[in-house]
DNA sequence: CAAGGGCTAGACCAATCGGTCTAATGCCGA
DNA sequence: TCGGCATTAGACCGATTGGTCTAGCCCTTG
């Protein structure tokens, strides 16, 4: 990782979102968070009082709006709702074959971290922030509210499932075949 | 849990698939694992030698043999595919209702393990087993050969990701919303 | 230049991690 | 009743965990 030039903040941010992303909350110790950042343990702890929790928060957080950026340049050059939905797809694709075959960054760092509540509840308002996003985009698009509704869930459950499932084929192929099921 | 009567390995089994299923591998801890069992470290590993990681196969594997059996009740009875995916879909958001917003015990279990490869290619293995299973009854059903591989694969992916939101907003409701995207 | 504070640096800590090993227990057929 | 094996029991181990704390660097401001 090219990480050098960020800020110290922004270096354990990234870091941290691309290691909870591929071994899970409870799977990076602060040992290799600090490696991969390059920072010493005095620096997560004066940017992150509460240490790793408040670190996976704010990587959960950098990765929704990723995410969301994903999903507004997909749909904003769009006709058709159906013509988003399968750019975004294509995009994803693509970002499977880069990344590596890691999981959903939010399941992979907040489903799983000690104080439930807080965690949980913040995983929620990602997915209903991106599910909100393309809803508006639908809406824009044509469809009424109920049918916006529908296709955004199910653009939903069908990205994070055949996202898993190309996880364990190690091949994107599938996302890119899941645009014939809009 | 009453799990007092069934033999030792069983009890481990059984205690390591609910624990995984809900915190993750790395999130369950060996401490607790003996204790939700009630077994004492040596009777693990002389059943497991290889210890957490032989124990979190086996815990997988029994997962995907309950799971495989949920897949067959449901379409042993039913007159077309969509009655027996429909039916599926019911169980599972009872069965989500019942063990309380965990994850798939799959991924929990076996995607964040250290031994990438062994626990990789089971828990491909696995998910390949689940999809077989709903494409044989497709085709028992009239579907042909390419429909099926496209629907099996369609519902492992709209059930992996309903789970997903289901657990993100503790409410089992979508899962069976989604029986409508059949 | 001096002083102050944001930030870095890493030694240090108790607790817990997964795993090994020895001793004892319980149960079996001979 | 005895020998022998499968299993249980848990003390013990070094390594690693997340977290605390003090010292000092360095950059900005007066």
């Amino acid at each position: 990782m090219e990480t050098k030039a960020l800020p110290t903040k922004d270096r354990l941010i990234l870091s941290a979102a691309t290691l909870f992303r591929t071994r899970g909350y409870h799977g990076v110790g602060l040992a290799d968070l600090l490696a991969e950042a390059k920072a010493p343990k005095g620096s997560l702890y004066h940017h992150f009082p509460n240490g790793k929790s408040d670190l996976a928060m704010a990587a959960a957080t950098w990765a929704s709006d990723e995410m969301l950026r994903l999903i507004a340049t997909s749909f904003d050059g769009a006709d058709t709702f159906r013509d988003g939905a399968t750019t975004l797809c294509y995009k994803l694709a693509k970002l499977f074959d880069i990344t590596g075959w890691d999981t959903c960054p939010i399941a992979a760092t907040l489903f799983e971290g000690p104080d439930n509540q807080q965690f949980r509840s913040h995983a929620s308002h990602i997915y209903e922030g991106w599910i909100a996003e393309v809803r508006d985009h639908a809406e824009r698009l044509g469809l009424n509210e109920t049918e916006a509704k529908a296709k955004s869930e199910h653009l939903f459950m069908l990205i994070q499932g055949g996202w898993t499932l190309a996880r364990a084929r190690r091949d994107s192929e599938v996302i890119r075949e899941m645009t014939a099921m809009l």
